[in-house]
RNA sequence: AGGGGUAUCGCCAAGCGGUAAGGCACCAGAUUUUGAUUCUGGCAUUCGUUGGUUCAAAUCCAGCUACCCCUGCCA
């Protein structure tokens, strides 16, 4: 794990925490439960997270359901199952809903201090009159109602006795501000949604701006962390808290969301690649989601890890994919375990060897002398593309009357390559030096290739799925991807795999040469996702 | 004369008045039974731009310029 130098919201943290303005940390993780997380909100999740661990403080897992129409109990608990992957344990698991009653009841606070009215204009009026970026907006009619009248108002909204739209409950704040969030914005709308934890209880709902910064309040949030395009929301923030007299009101504070290169991000998008069938789901190792992610074999850490060495900082930015493989390939290369697999078999015969035997196979050579054993015999299987039949300079590995070493077990030349009728090569017949055995090779031959093999007796046909991920380019955005995504984002392979690396599911492994694998449940049986994310350095 | 932000190497990003950290990528070399890993060396006389203040500026001031966000009864 790379040291990373103090970001500018912990700066912040420290300044208050040695001038006193707070004593303890508090934040949270604030998701809306209508969508899959991603890679996005891994960077959120460990901005908030990571403060609770630096500081000892804590921090909520906080969903902010104040919108039925779009909230699903399937989305919490995926939420949850994705937090719990990254290895976070939350302080408490609240919802904007279980504070439904107090912010009611801060509404009427609200009515009661003159400070918001009921509305009775259309949504097209309110748009209308809001004004535009240069022009101030113009008052509603209704904004000098009494008090007593909008407490009786509101409370007949509350009741039912309005329909969607008709009435509206809207703070009193400035209609001539530069800031058009704070031209008397509606704080209330009636919605009669079928709320995923309250039911039919309500049929008002509180507009997001109005009840977080309540929730954080009640909550005991000294942090409010999230993303740029909430800077122009924060005066609003501020002003709830000022007027509902909060004391030692929660700091928002916004960073500069992670953006990656060409990686398709929206979750409108998202959702629609997930119902249109242009992928298998949330968790398709092609989707940029926390579920895809794992899926792909990147482990939690690697991911973590890659959150911290991004930074956090205000500056719109774009981080590489690149990055993100870079990190997982170091995090693999020091962890994961070594497992040989040929994604296109050619078949080898050994023709002076006789018998079986069992082979020492280093587990990852950074865990010395962690080994385990693999068996070898005369009849195996190579990668396609491990052998050529007319092999550019500098190649190093197998061709015609030419050496290479089977990784960890013995040096081979190639004497007769078998073609079928089709001039397609099917099989080599190779002869082996038997001193020149792995760790014991006295032979003196000199190789510059090896290469990864499996021994046909116990290999395992599986398949072999290469996944790119769900990429956006210009020749393609804002189009339909979904012909695409299935047309060239998946790869398959009918590949031969040790048997070792089905017994150990749900582990990424680190493939000789050409990546990392995954073992996949799929409805149809075991599937091998094989993602590249390691140097391959010998096509140059 | 709308408001709010941001500008430091190809990509992230430190720096907070004392003379440009680090990571990824890239280049060169060494070791190597993964053409991987590891290792060693290289990689911004310059911080969007123009002026100003200062003994000294990426850091302070002023003016430009570019890009991002804001006119949901979404979050």
């Amino acid at each position: 794990m790379a040291v990373v130098a103090e970001n500018f919201i912990e700066q912040i943290i420290n300044q208050e925490l040695e001038s006193g303005k707070v004593s303890s940390v508090q934040t949270r993780f604030p998701p809306e439960p209508n969508g899959y997380l991603h890679i996005g909100h891994a960077k959120s999740l460990c901005i908030n997270f990571g403060i609770k661990e630096k500081y000892q403080g804590k921090c909520n897992l906080f969903f902010d359901d104040t919108n039925p129409s779009k909230e699903k109990t399937e989305f919490v608990d995926a939420i949850k199952k994705d937090i719990e992957w990254l290895g976070f344990k939350w302080d408490k698991q609240t919802f904007a809903s279980d504070y439904f009653e107090d912010i009611y009841n801060f509404a009427i606070e609200l009515i009661k201090m003159d400070k918001a009215f009921v509305c009775d204009l259309s949504a097209e009026e309110i748009s209308k009159n809001r004004g535009t970026l240069t022009e101030k907006g113009k008052e509603s009619p209704y904004r000098n109602r009494s008090i007593e009248e909008n407490l009786k108002l509101f409370t007949e909204m509350r009741e039912g006795k309005y329909a969607d739209g008709e009435k509206c409950l809207r703070a009193k704040i400035d209609m001539a501000s530069p800031n058009i969030n704070m031209r008397d914005p509606v704080i209330y709308r009636i919605l009669r949604q079928t709320h995923h934890r309250t039911g039919d209880k309500w049929c008002i709902y509180p507009m997001y701006d109005y009840a977080h910064p309540i929730c954080d309040y009640m909550q005991g949030v000294t942090h409010s962390i999230c993303t740029l395009e909430f800077e122009d929301h924060r005066p609003l923030y501020d002003w709830v808290g000022i007027t509902l007299g909060f004391v030692n009101k929660p700091r928002q504070i916004e960073f500069a969301r992670l953006n990656v290169t060409n990686l398709v991000m929206s979750k409108r998008y998202l959702k629609k690649l997930v119902e249109e069938g242009a992928v298998d789901g949330w968790d398709d190792p092609r989707m940029p989601t926390l579920a895809g992610i794992r899926n792909r074999g990147i482990p939690a850490e690697a991911l973590k890890d890659f959150c911290g060495r991004i930074g956090v900082a205000k500056a719109n930015s774009e981080v590489q994919i690149s990055y993100l493989d870079a990190v997982t390939r170091e995090y693999l290369n020091l962890h994961a375990e070594r497992v040989m697999g040929v994604l296109k078999p050619l078949k080898v015969t050994i023709t002076n060897y006789e018998g079986e035997e069992k082979l020492k196979f280093d587990v990852n050579p950074n865990l010395e002398g962690v080994q385990r054993e693999i068996d070898f015999s005369k009849e195996i299987y190579i990668d396609r593309d491990d052998f050529s039949l007319n092999p550019p300079p500098k190649y190093f590995r197998l061709k015609k009357d030419g050496y290479v070493r089977l990784k960890n077990a013995y040096i081979i030349k190639c004497d007769e390559v078998i073609e079928n009728e089709k001039g397609e090569v099917v099989e080599l017949k190779c002869t082996y030096f038997p001193n020149s055995k792995s760790g014991s090779d006295t032979s003196g031959i000199k190789v510059k290739g090896v290469i990864q093999w499996v021994n046909a007796k116990t290999a395992v046909p599986i398949e072999a799925r290469k996944y790119e991920y769900l990429l956006k380019d210009e020749e393609y955005a804002g189009q339909d991807f979904s012909e695409r995504m299935n047309y060239d984002s998946v790869h398959k392979f009918n590949a031969l795999v040790e048997p070792y690396i089905l017994e150990n599911e749900d582990k990424s492994f680190q493939v000789l040469r050409t990546g990392y694998f995954k073992v996949l449940q799929t409805k149809d049986g075991k599937v091998l996702s094989e993602i590249v994310a390691l140097k391959d350095n010998f096509n140059k």
